[in-house]
DNA sequence: GCGCTGACTCCCC
DNA sequence: AGGGGAGCCAGCG
């Protein structure tokens, strides 16, 4: 018996959370960064729906994703629990969610 | 199959 | 600084 073959969804899941797992502890890349180092162009979206389905056990450092320009997209509870697990790793993030790309970003 | 909804991004006013 | 609109497309009812 042979197991199924991974879906074309699976693949592209994979391929996203391998590259928010290579984002370095204290730096942040956005969705759309993260689509295009998955060789998704263009799929931001893809990839707010990809973590958004995380656990907490799941590993992955999803807090490092933000949306473009270094702003934290994420609503509700998590949207604090994300700060806070930025800045407990050194990132700053402003009163208003924002972070400096410049200084935190993961391109430099 | 269809319409709606976003943890998206750009562009224009 | 902030709002509207468009392109995007997978999940869900």
């Amino acid at each position: 018996m042979r197991v199924q073959e991974p879906s074309a969804a699976d693949l592209r899941r994979e391929r996203i959370l391998a590259v928010v797992d290579s984002i370095p502890r204290g730096r942040v890349a956005s969705y759309g960064d993260v689509a295009r180092e998955a060789g998704l162009p263009g799929r931001a979206r893809l990839v707010g729906r990809t973590l958004r389905g995380l656990g907490a056990r799941s590993g992955i450092a999803w807090w490092r994703v933000l949306g473009a320009g270094g702003v934290l997209r994420v609503g509700g509870a998590a949207r604090s629990e994300q700060a806070r697990r930025l800045r407990r790793e050194g990132v700053e993030v402003s009163a208003r969610g924002r972070v400096d790309l410049a200084q935190f970003g993961w391109m430099g």
